[in-house]
DNA sequence: CTTGGTGCAAACATTTTGCAGCACA
DNA sequence: TGTGCTGCAAAATGTTTGCACCAAG
């Protein structure tokens, strides 16, 4: 059942990413998919509508919980072997913050993420600092090494 | 048995860091402890020694091995439980890399750590990149925040 | 029919916790 | 005598794997 038509993310949590970024993204993990002969198969398709959905960061939990208050019953071990898939497309990137458990997000902006964490809240902000990559680069350099990414974490407290 | 006499770090491993780092370390970490009314023992000694000895980044996993190497057995309970506290007094901080378990190391140089990271070896360097925290304020400031810390990470490869 | 995908449950690895006994104040 | 510390083993997490069955080319 492979190019099954592409839905409109209208589901559950706020539309916050743009609709028209479904398209693309889809388009890459299966085109990804079918150069390493594996199938873009429903639950695929399902996994990948649902994290596009998301604000930012996302943990494999959560997803797992939005899938099934969606109605759709997607198992734990094919969350996690589709999250695989998906980073190594380079379509999420795994976001450690702090001590806690894998936090993913959609890695659109391939310049690096840069994320603010609160440290009292844990509320966190993600953002980009353009003016980083130069200073990365230069740094690179002066080791006879490439950037090829970056993340940034910045722990702060609010001024309030 | 507190403030028992401090040893030179001629243990196993290749002495990284600087025999005078010892003192000032034991002595943040003694007060820390007592300030919480809790105790500067045997143990928790010879973990933060350990520790010390280590080139920068380790895991709780590595810490216990050599531990045992040293003929010092300390149980993983106490270590993981020493790794807590030597975080909350400001020691040592987490860095995560990657997917894998977690990663400890010195917070000396509380300006921030970057790491190198070489996605094709694995290997990690890290290194200070001041300039970013003349940026990393501005950007806080922007947002009504104020920075504490930050960490950074550059995924790198070789130019060799 | 062959290859890949799924769910389930079991396995895993790492970290945390409960508890009994110990040691110092 | 009480408070904290330790080791051990059990528990709790988060993630991965083995397996039997299903589906599509």
């Amino acid at each position: 059942m492979p190019l099954e038509p592409i839905k409109d993310p209208t589901n559950n949590s706020v539309p916050s990413t743009q609709p028209e970024l479904i398209e693309p993204l889809c388009a890459i993990f299966r085109r990804t998919l079918k150069a390493e002969g594996l199938k873009y198969t429903p639950e695929r398709a399902k996994i990948l509508d649902t994290i596009i959905d998301f604000d930012s960061l996302f943990e494999a939990d959560q997803l797992l919980d939005t899938l099934k208050a969606q109605g759709h019953s997607v198992s734990k071990a094919t969350v996690y072997r589709t999250l695989k898939l998906l980073e190594s497309a380079g379509i999420i990137q795994h976001v450690l913050v702090g001590r806690e458990q894998s936090h993913y997000q959609l890695a659109i902006g391939q310049t690096g993420n840069t994320l603010l964490i609160d440290v009292d809240t844990g509320d966190i902000i993600t953002t980009e600092l353009p003016e980083l990559i130069e200073l990365r680069d230069k740094l690179c350099a002066a080791h006879g090494l490439t950037a090829q990414a970056h993340k940034l974490q910045i722990f702060v407290t609010s001024n309030k």
